[in-house]
DNA sequence: AATTATCGATTACATTCGTAATCAAAAGAG
DNA sequence: CTCTTTTGATTACGAATGTAATCGATAATT
């Protein structure tokens, strides 16, 4: 299934508080984005359609909650970007974070420790 | 400026051998994808109207050299990627990777020789 | 020289995406 | 009870994408 990234601000939003409706999104939202309460609609109309949301009706309006699992979806972006841009290797990725600085100290220190684990 | 999925790899090829033509491009193409040749020459020119690709005319055919930097492209893409699925931060990405079995153990040895340096 | 193959340029066309507007129904305001 | 607001549903519409076909010019073949 695939999520546009647009799709995936709604996404995020709910994965992080599944169950709101759409002006709570809105709400939400209203502090980066400057989206129209249709247009939040009209993705969620598709975010639905498409299987990653599901509905239940409370009154005259919606609640939505993912049916996709956060680190599924992630898992899955990020093997295929990886493929994509890296030809699946990863370790070129990191190279590339980390040479633009897209990687902090914490990142660093957090990364030697997951490599820790991962040797075992 | 923005490469498609199906535009990069168009892009990869000519990372690889830059200064080709569209025939020669189908051709390496040939064994992964089943491209007709008038999809890659669609492709190539809307790379050279992007700006991603210059052209040099050779006889009464192109060939096409990149005018981005494989590098530049990738540092950029993986900054993007990371801010739009991982809130710009690079450790989730690496422990995703790692979870989902795309990190092997060439990957990991790679990555903390990687980290040695960073520390430096 | 006539025919065919090939080149880049232009055009096509369905799908997805971003960004809404419109519409019918229902709920709330007065 | 009538008017306004709000909701989900349907429709809109241009840009980007994937996937070519057509066209006019030229090069290669016969």
């Amino acid at each position: 299934m695939q999520i546009a990234p647009a799709e995936l601000e709604i996404m995020n939003v709910l994965w992080d508080q599944p169950g709101i409706g759409a002006a709570e999104i809105a709400e939400v939202l209203a502090s980066d984005k400057n989206w129209n309460i249709r247009t939040i609609k009209t993705m969620l109309g598709r975010l639905v359609e498409k299987g990653a949301l599901e509905t239940e009706a409370e009154g005259r309006r919606y609640l939505y909650r993912p049916l996709v699992k956060r680190g599924d979806y992630r898992r899955k972006e990020a093997r295929q970007f990886v493929d994509r841009m890296f030809g699946g290797r990863a370790a070129p990725l990191v190279a590339h974070l980390a040479d633009g600085k897209g990687l902090s100290a914490d990142d660093i220190a957090e990364l030697e420790a997951l490599l820790g684990d991962l040797k075992k």
